[in-house]
DNA sequence: TTCGTTGTGTACTTCTAAGTACAGAATATG
DNA sequence: CATATTCTGTACTTAGAAGTACACAACGAA
């Protein structure tokens, strides 16, 4: 095998780049030419290192998605009650949840509500993201059960953190101010007693 | 003033029809020919009667913001424990939160969450919607106030509500079982005590 | 140095969809 | 009935973006 040409550019770079732009302003809005001027790789090259539009697409959500879960196994993992651990969780969505940055909300919701996207890949990509991620919460909470009241029900609590979670990055797009966002969290948490 | 030659069709008509093709695949991906198509009605009609398609969509999502508002108003004001009649609105969404409708989720939201809509009219009819959303709510909450424990937040948990009401249908494109929807509700209900 | 291989950049094709020109149809009014 | 006015339908223009052909550049190996 011969090495011949080398690629002039760092795949991941060009991946961030695309991630940023795609969550911006979303896939549809997004064209391969705004990349292009963007990263300064031309489309021949973008073609050969991801495929079209969609696979580069899927590579950008699936990257986005194992940054996330990364971090959230490590978050939710800490030693400690399960509840402050979880809080810390979704504190950590606060400044993605308003403000300036609220205004791109989650990328993996906004492609989950994009109704021009329903590749199977992708709804698979984000199914799966989003059993993950509550399959931590759950086990986390199965795991500390003792910390609850007689009948806390884990499974349950566990998807209603999911939902409200979906809901602080859905609203998100409307910039609410951080403290009302951290009063839901705290109302939330009330749930785990 | 002259009637001169009158429209063959009926605007509220068109204007069904283009939610529904709206709220399926979603803005971009609907395209004018999509709804002259299904409607029968000419582009050049469609341009006369509503403008570009940007001004047919706001006026869309107007409408379907309406609906909305006006089964809230009907149900929220009914008589009885807030809690109760709470738990009915939320309830009535259960058929677009699981199962086949599930698919479309909430138009609100998919457009809230789609980066390439960023016109600054539309912006304000789902900012306005969910303000009178949330008002209606922390309204009744207010009112009924004194069927709650000793320092019960109305306008927090109005807030609250939102924002589950928004995980679950932007969840909703998963297709969950009904029941893990009911479920969350129950226990998000419990807040309300 | 020369050749085979692979990446790069320009320029192209193709397709889709928004928006419109224009001729003709349908109506109210005189 | 004639006419001004408004709506309708066909067919067009235009713009943008996905995807690609092809010539050229950069490298490893003989």
């Amino acid at each position: 095998m011969d090495m011949a040409r080398p690629r002039s550019f760092d795949p991941d770079d060009v991946l961030e780049i695309a991630r940023q732009m795609f969550w911006q302003k979303g896939f549809q809005a997004t064209s391969l030419d705004d990349i292009t001027a963007a990263s300064g790789v031309a489309k021949p090259s973008l073609y050969a290192a991801f495929g079209d539009k969609n696979a580069l697409f899927l590579k950008v959500l699936d990257r986005y998605h194992d940054g996330i879960l990364g971090w959230a196994e490590r978050v939710l993992a800490q030693p400690g009650p399960a509840r402050d651990v979880i809080r810390q969780w979704l504190t950590g969505f606060i400044p993605y949840c308003s403000g300036e940055k609220g205004q791109r909300g989650c990328l993996s919701i906004n492609s989950a509500t994009d109704g021009s996207l329903d590749q199977v890949e992708l709804r698979k990509s984000i199914e799966r993201y989003n059993r993950r991620l509550e399959e931590l919460l759950r086990t986390r909470l199965r795991t500390d059960r003792a910390q609850f009241r007689k009948g806390f029900d884990p499974d349950v609590t566990a998807h209603t953190i999911m939902v409200v979670h979906a809901g602080l990055l859905a609203l998100a797009h409307q910039r609410p101010d951080s403290k009302q966002v951290k009063a839901v969290i705290d109302q939330v948490m009330s749930l785990l007693a």
